[in-house]
DNA sequence: ATCCCGGTCCCC
DNA sequence: GGGGACCGGGAT
């Protein structure tokens, strides 16, 4: 029945493990090969981020996981759509819904400088803070979790700085992590002003505060291009929504809200800043919702 | 009992 | 390093 939740007595975040028998034996995450520990019921304690699904994305203190399922063992790709009833993607719902913390553990594949150059590193405590539906790169559904770093006693040290990956080119610890020259040069184009909503975020010093939005991601597996005609400017609020499927562009340019499909309102311009239609078709499909899969499954449940 | 798996190992 | 065999724990 029950599992245990937690970091375990004698284990320390940032502790490196051998190989998978270790951290069994260690209950740091009991299943010899699966990713996901969890069911329905109880939840899930664990997850292994291995890098075995290119829709991953993982950016330290918080990570996009994809679910378990419809994988064809023999080309590694989805061949089939996963679903929300398969026991570990149930269970880390049900760690969603009750705000279970949840034990990663990264592996040396996990294909991120918080990933272990080898073996298994327990990386501390995080929490579902959503998941959804999307359509994978293979172009099945999967389900894709949001997780969020919560045990902070200790900062994510990045493992390794040789991956070319600009997305991580400037990581240390920090929640704002893609911060490039670019990135700068649109929000003060647009003097720190969110354009959908117009709003600025006032900080101590009398200056703004915004974040610069990549249309295209800019890790892999998306490889979009830091520049000027993919990103734009948004406030704190609109970029998550943005970043996590919530609100895409349309070809008029307008912002989109996607459970509803209602028109938020139309991006605001300013002059010298051009989006690549690609760039925004790019992250409309990415987030294109699987809406018959939803009802249908919740139907289902 | 049986099926699934973000493993692992062995051999070429 | 890549394909195949074989793995054992956990859930059903």
């Amino acid at each position: 029945m029950s599992k245990f939740f937690g970091t375990p007595d004698g284990t320390k975040v940032g502790q490196l493990f051998i190989d998978r028998r270790e951290l069994h034996e260690a209950f740091v995450h009991r299943p010899l090969q699966g990713g996901i520990s969890g069911t329905k019921s109880d939840g899930a304690d664990s997850i292994v981020v291995s890098g075995g699904y290119g829709d991953d994305q993982d950016h330290g203190d918080y990570i996009l996981y994809t679910g378990h399922g419809g994988k064809d063992p023999k080309s590694n790709r989805q061949v089939k759509d996963q679903s929300i009833d398969a026991p570990g993607n149930a269970g880390l719902i049900t760690s969603f819904l009750k705000a279970l913390p949840v034990r990663v553990v990264r592996g040396k594949h996990a294909g991120s400088p918080f990933a272990p150059l080898a073996g298994y590193l327990y990386s501390g405590l995080y929490l579902v803070t959503g998941w959804q539906l999307m359509r994978g790169l293979d172009g099945f559904v999967v389900v894709l979790f949001r997780l969020e770093r919560v045990d902070e006693q200790r900062p994510l040290e990045p493992q390794s700085s040789n991956i070319p990956d600009p997305e991580f080119a400037t990581t240390i610890v920090s929640r704002r992590i893609r911060d490039s020259s670019l990135a700068r040069d649109v929000k003060n184009m647009y003097d720190f002003h969110c354009q959908i909503c117009d709003t600025q975020v006032p900080t101590f010093d009398g200056n703004a505060y915004a974040e610069g939005a990549h249309l295209r991601p800019l890790g892999r597996p998306h490889v979009g291009s830091d520049a000027l005609d993919n990103i734009l400017c948004l406030c704190p609020n609109h970029h998550t929504q943005f970043d996590f499927g919530g609100l895409v562009i349309s070809d008029n340019l307008e912002a989109v809200e996607t459970h509803r499909m209602t028109v938020i309102s139309d991006l605001r311009f300013r002059k010298n800043h051009l989006l690549a239609i690609e760039n925004v078709r790019y992250h409309r499909e990415l987030w294109a919702p699987a809406k018959d899969q939803i009802s249908e499954e919740l139907a289902a449940s």
